[in-house]
DNA sequence: TCTGGGGTCCTAGGACCC
DNA sequence: TCTGGGGTCCTAGGACCC
């Protein structure tokens, strides 16, 4: 039996939904009518396009170019900050409402989501074109903007789908209709297919969906390994996975940061590191994890990114035991390069620590571990901040503008 | 005033074991 | 002291997504 599977996608999604935060406090312009951007803050070194209004997008504005860029497209250009809490707030409205329609549903990002509606014609018939008029529609009326809803008989149709043409459109791509609305598109229009296997491809000669759908499996593979087989499976339309409901866990818990000059002086970079481990850690704790693996990411004044990491023996959740392991794998591999980025990544995940430990180890750990639950206690009460270790209270460490 | 942040997955290569 | 091969675990780096 074929399966029904939906995909959501809000359109401009921080553009739209900060156009909807601005005007509910008296800003006077919808800025989804204007040439505008939601961008990033250039004097933290952070000014890259966010999201782009349907006017910007004619100028040539595209996602992650630099603001400056962005400018020199569009003079008029307006541009507007992020804001994260407003997004968050709008993304779990439209998860609870589309979770009324069934309960296999998973949230792919901030503005996506997959629903799987296999088997409930019983509930809402078998013409799902109207069924997801209906979904879009009032999704326009109860939150006021717009979503793009693709149908397909599997993920990646219903992903493709709902790319096509944007806004506020219900687009079907069902088996039978893979010649002749996906084919004639360029391969880097195929989802998990970037730029630079598209460039690749097309100096192997192919250049659009179809191109690769009959391409030859054994020359893809040589290329791409095991991408190979992907790229011609996708191209034919085909992909088995599931909607997965997202009660699974993260596979990693990562925090990094740009800072707004480089940074060459080692005491100055622990500190940052400190207060990234507490953050990871925390919510590590929170989440009722433990880790087994910390890498430490940092990218120099260069652009070279850097990953080193170290797998314990022992899993833990404990900000002091993290930062001990985050302390030395910097020390052991920093170049003393002037740092633009740097973070903490924390993966390897469990359920539950295995107690491997002495019992005197042991009591110590548990006497910690008391120390991090009223900490976090506190801190998802009163905030971050509220409370600092007597230990560390001179590491606490701000990143100023120079 | 050039180039974000949080994720997932894959691969090559080295260490180590039998 | 001229040296195989299969398996596992780990690390660093990169591709790709939104």
């Amino acid at each position: 039996m074929p399966r029904i599977i939906f995909h959501i996608d809000v359109n401009n999604a921080f553009l739209s939904w900060s156009a909807i935060y601005l005007l509910q406090h008296g800003y006077k312009q919808d800025i989804r009518k204007i040439p505008a951007v939601i961008g990033g803050d250039e004097s933290a070194r952070k000014g890259i396009v966010l999201a782009k209004s349907p006017i910007a997008k004619k100028y040539g504005i595209v996602t992650a170019e630099t603001l400056y860029s962005a400018r020199n497209k569009c003079k008029s250009l307006q541009v507007f900050p992020p804001n994260y809490t407003f997004y968050k707030e709008q993304s779990k409205k439209l998860y609870n409402y589309l979770a009324s329609y069934t309960p296999l549903i998973e949230q792919y990002s901030i503005d996506e989501c997959f629903l799987d509606l296999t088997g409930t014609t019983l509930l809402y018939g078998n013409d799902y074109v109207s069924l997801a008029h209906k979904i879009k529609d009032e999704i326009k009326e109860k939150f006021g903007f717009t979503v793009n809803v693709g149908i397909g008989e599997n993920k990646l149709c219903a992903k493709m789908a709902s790319d096509f043409e944007k806004p506020d459109k219900v687009h079907t791509l069902y088996l039978n209709e893979i010649e002749t609305k996906m084919w004639p598109l360029k391969v880097d229009d195929l989802f998990m297919l970037g730029k630079s296997s598209a460039k690749k491809l097309n100096e192997l000669g192919i250049y659009t969906i179809k191109d690769l759908a009959n391409a030859d499996l054994n020359l893809l593979r040589r290329y791409f390994k095991s991408s190979g087989d992907y790229f011609k499976q996708a191209a034919l339309g085909l992909d088995y996975s599931k909607v997965e409901p997202r009660n699974s866990k993260n596979k990693c818990i990562s925090v990094s940061r740009t800072l707004p000059y480089d940074v060459v002086k080692k005491e100055d970079l622990l500190k940052i590191l400190f207060s990234e481990t507490e953050e990871v850690s925390f919510t590590l704790r929170t989440q009722k994890l433990y880790t087994k693996t910390i890498a430490v990411t940092y990218r120099n004044n260069l652009f070279r990114n850097y990953s080193h990491q170290i797998t314990l023996d022992n899993e833990t959740n404990a900000t002091e035991e993290i930062y001990k392991q985050v302390k030395l794998i910097f020390e052991n591999s920093w170049q003393e390069d002037p740092i633009r980025n740097i973070g903490i990544r924390l993966s390897d995940l469990k359920d539950k620590a295995l107690s491997q430990l002495s019992l005197f180890e042991e009591s110590d750990i548990k006497v910690e571990d008391k120390v991090e639950e009223v900490m976090d206690s506190i801190i998802k009460k009163y905030g971050k901040g509220s409370v600092i270790r007597a230990s560390k209270k001179e590491e606490n460490y701000n990143i100023e503008k120079r």
